[in-house]
DNA sequence: GCCAACGTTGGC
DNA sequence: GCCAACGTTGGC
């Protein structure tokens, strides 16, 4: 069986965890816990290489977004967070020599210059079957093809200069003021 | 804050 | 094994 690079697109709300907390980690790598969905964990412990592609997504909030990439660095194992009383993750059936949960370690790639909107997603005919964008879909974790990837990647780059006039033009208006 | 969609739980 | 009730997610 050949070892090709998978992808994925993995959630959090950027208050609780966003991608700049992510930035401030030692070594920018962080564990995922707090997983507590069946079929995401079963991508993350049956699926979940090193080496493959993240994207790092921001839910909630006023723009939920795309805001960068990440590397696995670590593949599953057990989620230690499950068997804390006093973690917001705790579940009970969790025991250490029976952990149920799983999570993976990743590491910062890249945080986008300007966030890809859902909204801008949508838009897009070559993502029309992501798994993000179908309705009443709530997956944390979830797997991406990689030219979902890739054009998710490209998109980035080309939002790179537009945002960046964006500023200027900002900073414009300040000065006229 | 609302609510649709979804996963889980528990009674039967 | 069915399904109603409930809790959660997450877009809007």
């Amino acid at each position: 069986m050949s070892q090709r690079r998978s992808f994925w697109l993995m959630k959090s709300d950027p208050g609780c965890f966003s991608i700049h907390h992510l930035a401030e980690c030692p070594g920018r790598t962080t564990c995922w816990s707090g997983v507590r969905n069946y079929q995401a964990r079963n991508f993350m412990r049956d699926q979940m290489k090193l080496g493959d592609g993240v994207l790092f997504y921001h839910s909630g909030g006023a723009t939920p977004a795309v805001a960068g990439t990440a590397v696995v660095v670590r593949q599953a194992y057990p989620d230690h967070t499950a068997w804390d009383p006093r973690d917001q993750h705790f579940d009970p059936k969790a025991l250490p020599d029976k952990p149920i949960w799983q999570m993976v370690d990743i590491r910062l790639e890249a945080i986008f210059v300007a966030p890809i909107p859902l909204e801008m997603l949508r838009k897009m005919p070559t993502l029309e079957s992501m798994e993000l964008l179908r309705k009443g879909s709530r997956l944390s974790v979830q797997p991406v093809t990689p030219r979902e990837f890739e054009v998710i990647v490209e998109l980035s780059r080309r939002a790179g200069p537009t945002r960046a006039s964006g500023k200027t033009a900002k900073k414009a208006a300040v000065k006229t003021r």
